[in-house]
DNA sequence: TTGAAAGCGCTAACAA
DNA sequence: TTGTTAGCGCTTTCAA
């Protein structure tokens, strides 16, 4: 108390009960008479005693603190997804550690290694793993302590992961988009893949675009390069937007001419259109443009994210070209932003709310079964039990939401 | 090292030097040879130690870890603040915290106060202070330790704040809508406060709408209650929209019956509007609607935050009334996704970087002049100097920014 | 330049 | 039901 705040030691004697006692009292440990607890709790009310944390944790081994890892704070995706699993930790009266990596895989790995507060501060990590490397030996980096992955769709889990609906939701997203009458589609996310190889795809971005080639295969409709455009971030989305704007204004100039269908593939030569330059002041500018182009009249864009969407419909807009009237875009994880934008934007929505009641469930649940170390008897890997549970995986909901990004004229 | 993890007394005696010497050498202190401090770091890594911030915080009463508290991370504002102040944070060698108090001033007074981390675990906070109750003993809430408020615009500053442009920023934005050719204009973020009592405008919204208030008397054009709508997210800026898009369908009404003027005030009697629901499904639904509602054509809207004009131009978009070519709309914040958004949104950028700067630097100078109680000899409020800091404030840039929403034809 | 002693505030284990 | 003892791992202090 000589520093100005009081101690466990300092309310004990206030309450004229030994520290232990005044220790299991605020806790609410059984066993402590009701009286001796009002006592208790009384005198630290009396000098607004805080416990000391840090004491408790170094004591104890234990923070109750879980560690959340992802790419970034501000995008649509990463702040929903970060409030969703504080919520969800702080209702169960854990606590939130939140960490940025921007993109960095070696700064993921750090977060999980190199941290002074990994392995040690923290009672479990939760980690969205998407640019992490592959093949890290995960269930050592963190010290042993409770880790979930969050759509790393590894292919033979090393450890708790809970997955999005890539496949099933891109297909879904997809197939509502012929349903629409799209025949002409194009797909931003991953890389082109050729169709064989994607049985193996390995992450997120890549088992969408194999639900997006086989929502496209089963309607007899083609699938080849020239309509997968990378994306992921909104600047690339609106580098996608581009291409995909001068396929159609080519698609345009040759349906002028010649009067080919949507169906057609030919090449065309781009002009220059006036657009305005998201990022700042008004420009006319003109587009440098290579002299062939594939005409395509795309007629619908499947995304592999909100994101990504939103900076399709910026790169479409450059051109002039309009959502939904021209071409329909839909995306996918259902950001909040997507209610409010215009055209507000369809959008396969998966249940965040599932993903980080899963999440915790699987932390709390090796943290009680004596998995985390620390300084009580349980020390080590050992629990009750004596084995080591092993890796859950689980997989959340969707749902698909149809706003006016692939339906209505605005 | 018995439980599996070294400590610094492990690492000491395979270097062979004692505990204390090893932490010298591992925290890069001056006065350790160097062939000693290389054996110790070799010891280190060969056993791969990592300190145990847990028992160094206990003992020397610095964390080094800044507390953050925001009202919610899924918003475009908040993500982009939390995005800065913690890259900043990093880049100093601090860590930090996050936390989320949805709104809640009862969260945000806890976050301060009752939360066990505060006062004792954290080295500072910075609070955003937007919806905490005024008139707090804030000094004292989190135990005295630095704490640096955003956006709170005390009047009499009791702690060190960091300001936002709000006033002179909002009357740039409304000059800014008036030289566009801009003559009715709404403003949407407070409630309306008459003239006379915008002199004591004790928050930031207030602030914005006294400046935007400023700019309209300045032009000659009237202020009054039929112009103000309240908003500051995303759902209020809609409903906001709505009204406002209520009053320019009376206007049009009105217009056609009686070729009223833009500059005329009359009452009409709105009809219905077939629009969607941005929330949901497509709907057609008709629009209830009072018998009186003020035909006023807006061609401006002056939004007190970007969120909110976003809101505002979903909301007009339901009644079919498009951004710029019927109404031009400009925010405030400078969100990132105000750049991608289509249209574009115009705004007053603020300078969060320097922000983050300011903020930091507060608490840095008090941690350096020992301002923070530790358990060293510097113990409680004393200083080398003996002296407290008076409370610094600081306001930051701004930048107006054009973009579509309110100038180009899209 | 290095080391020994002491203790930060708390809680597990055990004793009363 | 309550109290005593010991010590988590580190760093401050002071001595060598």
């Amino acid at each position: 108390m000589a520093n100005g705040k009081p101690t466990l030691r300092d309310v004990a004697a206030e309450a004229g009960v030994s520290p232990m006692t005044a220790s299991n009292a605020l806790h609410g440990k059984a066993g402590v008479k009701e009286s001796t607890r009002a006592k208790v709790l009384a005198a630290a009310k009396k000098l607004d005693y805080r416990i000391n944390l840090t004491a408790s944790m170094l004591k104890s081994g234990r923070s109750n603190i879980i560690h959340i890892i992802v790419n970034e704070f501000d995008s649509p995706f990463y702040s929903k997804l970060t409030q969703t699993l504080s919520r969800e930790i702080t209702s169960r009266g854990l606590t939130p550690f939140i960490e940025q990596t921007q993109y960095s895989p070696d700064a993921a790995e750090h977060a999980l290694t190199s941290n002074p507060f990994s392995g040690q501060l923290f009672d479990g990590e939760i980690l969205h793993a998407t640019g992490l490397g592959t093949n890290l030996p995960l269930a050592k980096l963190n010290g042993g302590r409770p880790l979930v992955l969050l759509d790393a769709c590894e292919e033979t889990p090393t450890v708790d992961a809970v997955n999005f609906p890539n496949e099933e939701g891109e297909r879904a997203a997809m197939q509502y988009l012929i349903a629409q009458g799209c025949r002409n589609i194009a797909i931003v996310g991953h890389t082109f893949v050729p169709r064989a190889k994607l049985a193996h795809a390995q992450n997120a971005f890549a088992l969408r675009l194999r639900g997006a080639c086989a929502a496209l295969l089963d309607a007899g409709l083609p699938y080849d390069e020239t309509m997968v455009f990378e994306g992921g971030r909104s600047d690339e989305g609106i580098t996608a937007g581009h291409a995909i704007a001068e396929r159609i204004m080519a698609a345009r100039r040759t349906d002028c001419g010649a009067g080919a269908g949507a169906g057609d593939r030919e090449t065309g030569t781009a002009g220059t259109a006036d657009f305005n330059d998201a990022s700042g002041k008004i420009t006319g500018r003109s587009i440098e443009t290579t002299d062939k182009i594939p005409a395509i009249a795309f007629d619908g864009v499947c995304c592999a994210n909100d994101f990504a969407a939103f900076g399709v419909i910026r790169g479409l807009a450059d051109y002039g070209i309009h959502v939904p009237q021209d071409v329909k875009v839909i995306g996918f994880d259902g950001v909040t932003s997507g209610t409010y934008a215009t055209p507000s934007l369809s959008t396969i929505q998966v249940d965040l709310d599932q993903l980080a009641k899963f999440a915790v469930d699987m932390i709390v649940e090796r943290i009680e079964r004596g998995e985390v170390n620390d300084n009580s008897s349980n020390a080590g890997n050992s629990n009750d039990a004596g084995t080591v549970l092993p890796p859950s995986r689980a997989t959340i909901g969707y749902q698909l939401v149809e706003r006016e990004s692939t339906t209505a004229i605005i």
